[in-house]
DNA sequence: ACCTGAACACCGTTCAAGT
DNA sequence: ACCTGAACACCGTTCAAGT
């Protein structure tokens, strides 16, 4: 159907040569577009429009629309997972660190809510055929598990399968950035400061639910 | 812009008068839709279509997309709140009832993940702008806060901000049904009977965090 | 190998016109 | 009051054709 993906790896090498490599350049476009006008408004013409090309040209460089969301929402877990690593290098302290990584989370989400919404949500619809996003995803997800087994060793943390301990306290930071990015908390957070203050009391409870009893 | 939104309170009343009602018929047409093909395929054209009219006919009776969007969304909460009062008057025990409160809202998602997308989702872009929808959704918020009161008085909740104590829940409710909708946890959860079985252990540490310590 | 131009089958929305 | 037909400005995707 597509002759497209063929050259996606070399894409991705930073080569500073100005002016070739028109797949960065629909990755960052994209981005761009998502902060600006939502995951909604977003289109793969307006898109090619930004970076100077035919509506055909992205085809040549990523098989479909949600291909190129796919290498957009892979860049989002990458930098997700980079915050969440320095994190666990500034804060040492398990216990803290945990609740560290929550507000840590719940700040990329308020920051960039769009970026959050094309990384979960259903604008790429099969995950699985996206393996390269799978992966980056799996390294922010192990991040957590790390700081948790870390925690149970330490003793901040109950015993028991760590993997439940991180589903649990991933639900909960996932919940809270999605009801505040959503608007549903509206009528009483108002401000980013309201919203911290939030993220910093609910990820307090999250110390308390993860404790031994 | 558009001269609807007339008679959308008349819509909603029930009257089995087969075949007028357009509205009503639209809105069921659109919940089929948006069951069927999910929340990105769905098209109002096509919602006239399956209601054998044409592609025009919808917005006399709904401002635009959004706006229906918007009654299925609220129908959605309403269902949702429904579910939730049984819930309590069925498990009278504070501490499980708030569990099974959370596994309830699991179960709906997991029912209708398209219909959850909907609700919460940036389909609809401004929620203050559909005021029944948000009274809607208030009012499902509302039964958890009072599952959490009555726990507080009965001692198996902390005392403090009750608001708080249900923004922690519903957070983590929420954050589990849309890692699991959105494929996130599909490695490890494959069958409804493992989510079921990770609900059932994640709100029992919901019972942990907001246990009095 | 990489891109353009033109085309196809869709959209959401508007507006005159019908009854 | 309620709906249709036709139109406008958009989409995603394909495919021949250019260099």
């Amino acid at each position: 159907m597509a002759r497209a993906t063929r050259r996606r790896e070399r894409a991705r090498g930073a080569e500073a040569d100005g002016g070739g490599d028109l797949a960065r350049k629909l990755i960052d476009a994209a981005t761009t577009l998502i902060a600006e006008r939502g995951p909604q408004a977003f289109s793969l013409r307006e898109v090619a429009r930004r970076a100077r090309v035919s509506e055909a040209a992205p085809y040549w460089h990523f098989a479909s629309k949600e291909a190129l969301l796919a290498a957009v929402a892979e860049q989002g877990f990458t930098e997700l997972a980079a915050t969440m690593a320095d994190v666990r290098r500034r804060v040492r302290d398990p216990r803290r660190q945990i609740q560290q990584l929550g507000v840590a989370y719940v700040g990329f989400a308020l920051a960039r809510p769009s970026h959050l919404r094309i990384m979960f949500g259903p604008e790429i619809a099969d995950k699985t055929s996206h393996p390269t996003l799978r992966a980056a995803g799996a390294r922010a997800f192990g991040l957590l598990i790390a700081a948790i087994t870390e925690a149970q060793r330490a003793g901040y943390a109950r015993r028991g399968n760590a993997w439940n301990l991180a589903v649990f306290a991933w639900s909960l930071v996932h919940g809270l950035s999605a009801l505040l990015v959503d608007g549903q908390l509206r009528d009483r957070v108002r401000n980013r400061r309201d919203a911290a203050a939030l993220a910093s009391r609910v990820t307090k409870l999250l110390e308390t639910g993860l404790a031994p009893r």
